[in-house]
DNA sequence: GTCTATACATAGATAGAC
DNA sequence: GTCTATCTATGTATAGAC
């Protein structure tokens, strides 16, 4: 299996990346026209976006305090986004679009239910590591957001719960898992992923690693799936 | 097994029960006296207060949102809070200590570790339907909170958490456990007893109601924390 | 006890100089 | 492209009549 270290370096999601495909699907959106001084910028603000949003949450955070945070005037700022609303919209689309990538390339890969069951699940904890910020905003600020973008963001946990749905019932039918409510079950495996990212002090404190995290939820959901020893022998 | 509806009517956590408990404790806090006015006017407040917040943010709620939610003028909700901070220390310390009372008290009450897990799992869950608001707003507000305020908070899941801890440490060392990380799989315990009110949605579209949930995390805890039966007969 | 009216701070957003 | 100064709306909180 692939180390975290290696996933990071083999998949580049770096907010630079994002910031540059995102200003070159939008060239009219913001006022200033140079590439390279739009997504400079723009990396800023999102960057200082994700972090002061993360600790006191969005609408807590004023224009003011990202004009501090990134060191651009108020004036500056409003050059790039049109307001903080389109902040939320910029970030959530651009997050959505890697996650989907991501994640639908690495279970492609697997051949059988268990083994591709094995690699979406280090995928998804790989995935929400390298991007913790967002997966925290994300999950956290939902709540707060118009009725159509909470429509998005569900259909965003929906779409990868699915995943896990797909890959343990192909496993049923062909016998290599016991039967189970999939839907439960997928949901279970959700949960446990995304405590990775939503309790980060809890296990950096007992210093658990991510690719400990990984093995443990797999053994814990195969314990579960998989056909007994006793129950299979006879 | 006692069902949810069983549980409700056994311990009574009614926002009534909890505002007069709050009065009788600082009946010189509020500017009003009668102690039959405050709670009433004290449970229009705290309950409008998780519905707003749970809904946009408690950030976001205004004291004119309250103000309308509650019927009551911005004039008189002062003389029932001294503003909104105090809000945030009245529901964290009453849910606290609801949550210690019921849990600690269910716990005791198993004889050995599989049924005191049982146990355990099934009270987390039911008193958290029964707080749903609370339990979701505590969970989703906690980020936002003062550096104290967190740290309480903190302290609160690890103390639930801990109960877990301790339940599959006295069964390791009775041999009725196999053995396991105990932390880790608390941790898990937990991050599937909070997906319940973290997503009601999820569960409710579903129809899986909370008896078949207990059901579920049970069965998925067990499957992995029981030494499997070919393990266990040579 | 409850209301209305209002003070005062801070928010988002923009205009226009540089 | 970036800044400072400023507009307007909205927020929390209080004073004082009833």
């Amino acid at each position: 299996m692939m180390t975290f270290a290696e996933f990071q370096e083999l998949v580049n999601l770096s907010m630079e990346a994002l910031c540059r495909d995102f200003f070159r699907e939008n060239p009219d959106r913001a006022r200033v026209k140079k590439e390279a001084t739009v997504v400079r910028n723009l990396v800023k603000i999102l960057d200082a976006t994700l972090m002061i949003s993360n600790q006191k949450g969005f609408q807590a955070m004023s224009v003011r305090d990202l004009s501090r945070e990134t060191g651009l005037s108020m004036g500056a700022l409003y050059s790039y986004i049109s307001g903080k609303e389109e902040l939320l919209a910029i970030i959530r689309a651009q997050g959505y679009r890697i996650v989907v990538r991501i994640l639908t390339g690495a279970i492609a890969e697997g051949s059988d239910p268990h083994e591709k069951l094995r690699q979406a699940i280090q995928t998804h904890l790989y995935l929400s590591e390298a991007m913790r910020a967002w997966f925290y905003f994300s999950y956290m600020e939902t709540k707060n957001l118009s009725k159509e973008e909470q429509k998005k963001s569900i259909q965003m946990e929906l779409f990868t719960e699915k995943l896990f749905i797909d890959i343990l019932s192909a496993g049923c039918r062909a016998g290599r898992f016991r039967p189970m409510n999939v839907e439960l079950t997928a949901a279970a495996i959700k949960a446990l992923l995304q405590d990775w990212y939503l309790k980060p002090w809890k296990h950096q404190r007992r210093k658990v690693t991510i690719e400990e995290y990984a093995r443990f939820v797999t053994g814990l959901v195969e314990a579960y799936i998989l056909p007994s020893p006793a129950a299979a022998s006879p």
